[in-house]
DNA sequence: CCAAAAGTGTTTCAGATACACCCATGG
DNA sequence: CCATGGGTGTATCTGAAACACTTTTGG
């Protein structure tokens, strides 16, 4: 079979290039649809979901691997990427499993460790700019909304868990939005953002108030058409703002 | 030379029972004469002092592994341990130039990655408890003053920065102080413990309306005697409400 | 009695929260 | 004209910050 083939030179490539028993695994959020999505990935000839990942080059900085790892799935190389924690439990989960959920070779012949370390990044990135795209290790690439995740495999989910979490808790540190959203939004759409991730909902005054405040959005002349309503203001965020409000991170959006 | 036999059997153990091109590196805290220090070691038969650190077995939880390292280092098993960052650039050091510091062989024909990836954990300690122990590998193990430090080996001040920058903000987020400071304590001790972290001086009489507002504290009837000076209460952490403030974490000391 | 450090209460200010009505638009 | 969602201001409350004097103790 032409896939087994394949994997089995992805394996001897790994093992020749990469640096074994550690790896790299990717949750990245979108917002579409006012709803946070993970971007997951179904493995060939199986009905299985993951989470996009990958190994590093023996001499590659992991962020570097880890850019490189999503911008293979999603075709953008310019995003907010961040380590957010290294997994590292004696038993990640179930070797046997896996193989046979995979439709794997036996492995257990080769120099590779029982156990991988993964370290963990999230991305946030502008929904409208991705292209998913399966590589030759999987069949499909699509979001999912985050609060109806299938069983993963591996420990994924707990990982999509652990970067959610992160992913709030960094909400009322910093400023989040500019990777998620179009350039140009509106301020419930800003909102709507805010509520999801939160995951409840907030004043549109206190809100409005709050996220003027800041200065790290300008409100354009434009509105937007198009419902049977009236016309929201367009926004968009101050590079250079929110670029400080990232490094100095004093929001406590509590 | 007997240590480089005994050098040569450690990678050798390394080899055949860790996971190769990862590690894990300890910034330890302690807090004592009104200063926050950090446990160094100073290689065999040099004047190059480093963090304590180790590697993995191929079986073992890494936060298990992070464990081991510092109990052999500090004697204590119990004590607050968290990873912070891993690190992972594609040149962390001059290999060469810390071989030859180090006395090492060379290690250019062994299987040792190019690069080693190093997860760091940070760990707040009792000084009190505390009895440093070097090991073979070293031939002193001491407290430094972390504003102080020496120029160390490896990428070693740098990671010390990150961990030090991850305790204030953890400080501003959740209670500190249970495994910093011995089981009495008196309020400026506390209050010194926090100006210290956070690198500037509090009010004595906010600081201590906070920290008794908190619930976490109690006051006992005991003093502490021994200045020219009015006698200071002593205060113990309430453990099962340090505990939930841990869990919970919403201190926000700005 | 003096030097050193500990202990304590009130006022002020900023920011968070709570809350409800009118407006613009497309169908 | 009506249904839908957008936009906005004020009053209240809570928590942070500023601020200085008295008390205790050992020498």
């Amino acid at each position: 079979m032409d896939y087994k083939k394949q994997l089995a030179e992805f394996f001897k490539e790994v093992d020749e290039r990469c640096i074994l028993g550690l790896s790299i695994d990717c949750v990245i959020f979108g917002f579409y649809d006012n709803q946070l999505k993970v971007l997951l990935l179904r493995w060939k000839q199986t009905e299985e979901w993951g989470l996009p990942g990958g190994f590093i080059y023996k001499k590659e900085s992991v962020d570097v691997a880890a850019q490189r790892i999503l911008e293979e799935r999603t075709g953008i190389n310019e995003l907010f990427l961040q380590q957010f924690h290294t997994f590292g439990e004696d038993v990640r989960y179930n070797r046997q499993e896996i193989s046979q959920k995979l439709n794997w070779p036996d492995l257990s012949t080769r120099r590779w460790p029982d156990r991988t370390v993964s370290i963990g990044y999230f991305a946030l990135v502008d929904f409208s700019k991705v292209t998913p795209a399966a590589d030759f290790l999987t069949d499909e690439c699509r979001w999912w909304d985050v609060e109806n995740l299938p069983a993963l495999l591996f420990d994924h989910n707990h990982i999509v868990e652990v970067a959610l979490k992160t992913l709030r808790v960094q909400l009322s540190w910093q400023p989040i939005g500019y990777n998620l959203l179009p350039e140009k939004f509106t301020m419930p759409e800003l909102q709507r953002l805010y509520e999801t991730i939160l995951n409840r909902s907030l004043d549109p005054r206190n809100f409005s108030k709050k996220m003027r405040a800041l200065g790290i959005i300008e409100r354009l002349e434009e509105q937007r058409r198009g419902g049977a309503f009236k016309s929201p203001y367009l926004f968009r965020f101050n590079k250079e703002k929110y670029r400080k409000a990232l490094q100095e991170g004093n929001l406590a959006f509590s």
